[in-house]
DNA sequence: ACAAATATGTTATAATATAACATTAATATT
DNA sequence: AATATTAATGTTATATTATAACATATTTGT
């Protein structure tokens, strides 16, 4: 299988795993909302708000920074995909039907992102919230580093 | 001891802090930088780049963003202040000498920030960076929620 | 058919951050 | 001390990221 028909085949997969799960919460993945996550999809690594913009413009030239901005809120309100803080840029979810604490590995050379869960961080995060008498909402964990195949 | 009595001494704590570890390394705490650090101690919570630079331009008019930027690089690099991704905001850092992985209790209602560390994280960032054969380079690690004042 | 809620369209602007180049100040070399 | 080199600051302009506010269209419930 080539590398485009595999990122063809995530893609797609991803796109229903989308739509199974709008379909069990009773949402609505609109035509733009879809569109839009194909366009996360379509790369392998992360994207920029921005560059999505300039793709989607390419199918509906009439879309703005809102368009964009309103849909990717929905996709992450909804755990289809995740932004990367410190990177401000956005990546699909691997696995959005079992979300725990998730954290990313995040190569600098390729932008290419490694999505992990642990019961580890979940420990850690229960914990030291614990002894803080804190009460946690978002946890933002991301590991910025070299990856494998850029290592040589 | 009043609450603002014990910020300034909080303030005057962090300075020499900074001042002796910009010797130790040889780094130059220039005025301005000096000025900066102070602005950012000066509120218990965290601040962003623009309240900052207008804080500054009450001491001096002339700054502009390139000024509050490049001084909040030089105090990051050094470990003096750390930069929020999440918020895109700046906090003092509480403990610049003994610097492992650190990560911070945001309080969503009154911004007052919780600087931790722990051998926990270190774990985790090892391990799974091993397990992915990921070289770890910078880690955020960042739980926004609820503190223990913001409770009642 | 109508009301209400949700989604999208549109204009404008806010908030965050950096590039590029000029000047000044500090440090090292002769 | 004069000169070269490097580091810091000043300055202008612009890039990047994100939201407010209001208008219109579509969907859903009654
Ligand atoms: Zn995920
Ligand atoms: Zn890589
Ligand atoms: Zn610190
Ligand atoms: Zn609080």
């Amino acid at each position: 299988m080539s590398k485009r028909q595999k990122n063809l085949s995530v893609s797609a997969e991803a796109l229903r795993k989308a739509e199974a799960l709008c379909e069990i919460n009773g949402l609505k993945l609109t035509k733009l909302r879809k569109q839009v996550l194909k366009l996360i999809w379509r790369k392998p690594g992360y994207v920029k708000a921005y560059d999505l913009l300039d793709e989607l413009k390419k199918i509906d030239p009439s879309a703005k920074p809102p368009t964009i901005y309103r849909t990717l809120d929905f996709l992450i309100e909804n755990g289809l995909i995740h932004k990367l803080q410190s990177l401000n840029a956005f990546i699909g979810c691997h696995h959005p039907h079992e979300h725990n604490e998730c954290y990313f590995l995040i190569c600098d050379s390729c932008q290419k992102i490694e999505e992990c869960c642990s019961k580890k961080i979940n420990n850690v995060v229960a914990s030291t919230s614990k002894n803080n008498n804190f009460i946690p909402n978002k946890v933002t964990f991301e590991i910025a580093g070299t990856c494998q195949n850029c290592l040589n």
